[in-house]
DNA sequence: CGGAAAGTTGACTTGATTCAACACTGGTGG
DNA sequence: CCACCAGTGTTGAATCAAGTCAACTTTCCG
């Protein structure tokens, strides 16, 4: 695989409506090579924590492949988790010149890895590549929104039907079975998400399997039987 | 007052911490001109619709003076909150061309209107000025993220500590007097906000009231009586 | 002054949490 | 190769805090 391409491929939902709609790729090869001059590209296991909440923050990441978690350690020993971040995601959100959130990978994972003084040198040079990142973080910015809908439901079996719609809208394009959604992360990283305990998230997936509208197999996969209904379930709110 | 002050008092939390550490005035005398000649100063009146969701994105607003609430109006017939706006905040957030949130005054205010293209262009052209809205967004994105968190708490009480707290942080730089707390907002759009019906924000008030950690003066006004308190409870989570 | 909107309070309901016991899974070493 | 073990997930019963419904009070504004 190309190494460039994962870089390449930054896309976003750009302010304008694009002339297509939809997604665009909107790096040129120049940017992509000015990009790849101060990046490196680092290859995770599966568990490894990327960095701590609080540490100095160097560096902003691009996801290559795999899947991320970004999380906060609750004072009353829960956890929330902020965020599942996916390819072409973007992380690094820091405050202060300190990380907020500790990001571990859930799946082995290929980041570009970018000192943030060199990438913030070249963002400012650069307006064009800039306002890429500038789309990219606007989108993370809607999709923290949308999760705060979630959390706010009241519904557990709703809350975990919105989960698997935010899966496959951000694994979807794996390509081989629309109806099969991914599911690398632990339950308990699903309930820190959807704001559920454990417990919840299990009987409500196991309330939806009585329903008919998914069907678990394994523990890393769900297959979507009754597509329609789920996302009349996840958007009832 | 001068017009274009409040345009130039765009601050933020860079990536990179400033020299003098806190908040910075970033944008210069040639930026704010600028973004004056593509810009229309408005003012509007409490309750008044600032855009709707859904409808046509076409400018890009700055908050110069007053409060203003962005939220969804959801199936169930409840009202999600999806953030209170203040001065130097950004409003505008579009979703394929379309504003994905209604967004109302909640005071009397006075906004900057952007059109999008030119300030696209604009920020294209410029990117140190660029930057500056990139860490406002980031900026958001963060206060998002901590949103959650707050939502994600089971407890009534912890939640309108923190949201106190929340307008402290947001507010609190009116001068006067650092104990209080003014809320412009209704109960009705605190609850939309904490997450909870306004009952229970009506009863957890009382409540905070009762250990004798806060004095609510009127509805529009709140007065910190024991801030170490009340902030170890907000951050007890 | 009057009416509508906003907020408070009380009684009851509900559903997620909690606590606890149990089941499954994947990896390690005897 | 199998048995064990720890980590992960499921299921059940009781609890409890926020939601709901309803009556009432206060405030705001014409």
């Amino acid at each position: 695989m190309n190494i460039a391409h994962h870089v390449a491929s930054l896309t976003s939902i750009p302010f304008l409506t694009p002339p297509t709609g939809g997604e665009t790729v909107v790096l040129t090869e120049h940017q992509r090579v000015e990009l790849l001059r101060i990046g490196l590209r680092v290859r995770l296991p599966a568990r490894m924590t990327i960095y701590r909440a609080g540490s100095r923050a160097q560096w902003v990441f691009a996801v290559a492949e795999g899947v991320v978690k970004s999380y906060r350690d609750l004072r009353n020993g829960k956890r929330d988790i902020a965020a599942f971040l996916f390819p072409r995601d973007l992380i690094g959100l820091s405050e202060k010149g300190h990380y907020v959130n500790t990001v571990q990978a859930v799946t082995p994972v290929t980041l570009y890895r970018f000192p943030l003084e060199d990438l913030t040198a070249l963002l400012k040079r650069d307006g064009e590549m800039q306002f890429v990142f500038l789309v990219k973080v606007t989108d993370a910015l809607r999709r923290s929104q949308r999760r705060t809908i979630l959390v706010n439901r009241r519904d557990a079996v709703g809350r975990v039907a919105m989960f698997l719609m935010f899966i496959m809208n951000n694994l979807g394009r794996g390509g081989t079975d629309a109806h099969r959604v991914p599911l690398p992360m632990t339950r308990s990283d699903i309930a820190g998400f959807a704001g559920l305990t454990l417990e919840s998230v299990s009987r409500a997936s196991a309330e939806l399997e009585r329903r008919g509208l998914v069907k678990f197999e394994g523990r890393q996969s769900a297959r979507i039987l009754d597509l329609p209904r789920l996302v009349r379930l996840a958007t009832a709110v």
